[in-house]
DNA sequence: CTTTAATTTGAACGGGCGTTCTAATTTTAT
DNA sequence: ATAAAATTAGAACGCCCGTTCAAATTAAAG
């Protein structure tokens, strides 16, 4: 019964396309309400009939992308067999994949001490997804006697922050030049790992 | 002649200090001028008095906290010798006296487009001068022959950007605790240039 | 065709923003 | 003591913010 009799669903698409767009470039508390409104054509009332609040729209933006990075990730990971070609692969799919200026958004609204603490929740639960895929290619690695044992914790902090500061990067440069230093970071990583 | 006669500069100071500390604390946009004002005890109208307005003032205390990182270890530098030792101790360097949360707002300033160009020009030319330290300590090495020869400019961008990444951390965790890190980013980054 | 429910608009609200301005006060110079 | 200059306060301005709401429009159901 009661198949979706209306079709809004493709103003609530467009308008989180158009937020989603404009979050990235002018970040969460400088796009207002009105700027989507105006970018997706639609009223600043419709808005609020799709969505709860702004801060709403935005943790559902950062979930949906954490969660369409990590879903691509699961299915580009089989291509690698060893963990040193995952880590490799990782790191492109970083460099390619990985919204940072979205992202950035959420560090904003999470140092914003009014917002609401569920919404500050939800982000921090969102940053431990890539942690934890990058943890899961180092223990890969030593399980299967690829790498050294060591502290996978620090490990995982270790490339991840590295990947991390890399992709500050994107903001200024082209994606494909920034390919040799992602690869180089990689590689200095594993030389240390390595067995 | 024309000493300075009078003697506002105690008030001055101590709105820069408000305002630096609150601009760390939730970022450039989320701070008002009436927040400052409310934290130094100054009204408004005496925060313009000596300010031309908020993104100047902004930009003057990022100017001078970038400086004084940079005399810090201007002085510091000295107590090492070989540059090897030198990475070592700018990582701690970094991790103590880097103002990552000021600097983040920055970044803020800089995405809006809205932004006057003089500034986001100034900004820009901040973000270059860390840079420039880590340079100087690679190119010391390369010609002390304690590094193999290589990309300088790639390496001064790889550590820097781990170091940055790293710095994300001391948002979430005492400082302290994250020296074993910091030391064995750069560990790791030695290894592989260390000849 | 009428009724009902879903969708969309646009005006309105209260509040806070960055900034300006005038006037009061304090300090210095004469 | 008086005039001039520097310092400070605080009200006021216009603007835009996030949000709400009532009314208009559109689509589906009977």
């Amino acid at each position: 019964m009661s198949k979706r009799r209306y079709n809004s669903e493709s103003a609530k698409l467009e308008i989180m396309e158009k937020a989603f767009l404009l979050f990235s470039q002018k970040g969460y508390t400088q796009t207002s309400v009105s700027d989507i409104s105006k970018a997706s054509g639609y009223s600043k009332g419709h808005i609020y009939y799709h969505f709860e609040n702004k801060e709403k729209l935005f943790v559902l933006l950062a979930q949906r992308t954490m969660k369409e990075w990590y879903l691509k990730w699961m299915n580009k990971e089989p291509e690698f067999t060893c963990a040193s070609d995952k880590l490799y692969g990782m790191a492109m799919h970083v460099l390619y994949n990985y919204q940072t200026p979205l992202l950035k958004g959420g560090q904003e609204l999470a140092s914003n001490p009014e917002s609401s603490p569920e919404s500050i929740k939800q982000l921090y639960e969102l940053a431990v997804i890539p942690m934890g895929a990058y943890r899961a290619i180092l223990v890969q690695g030593i399980e299967e006697g690829e790498f050294k044992k060591g502290n996978v914790e620090e490990w995982t902090v270790l490339i991840g922050t590295w990947l991390g500061g890399l992709c500050q990067l994107t903001n200024t440069q082209e994606l494909h030049s920034l390919e040799p230093l992602f690869k180089n970071a990689v590689r200095i990583f594993l030389e240390s790992i390595q067995k």
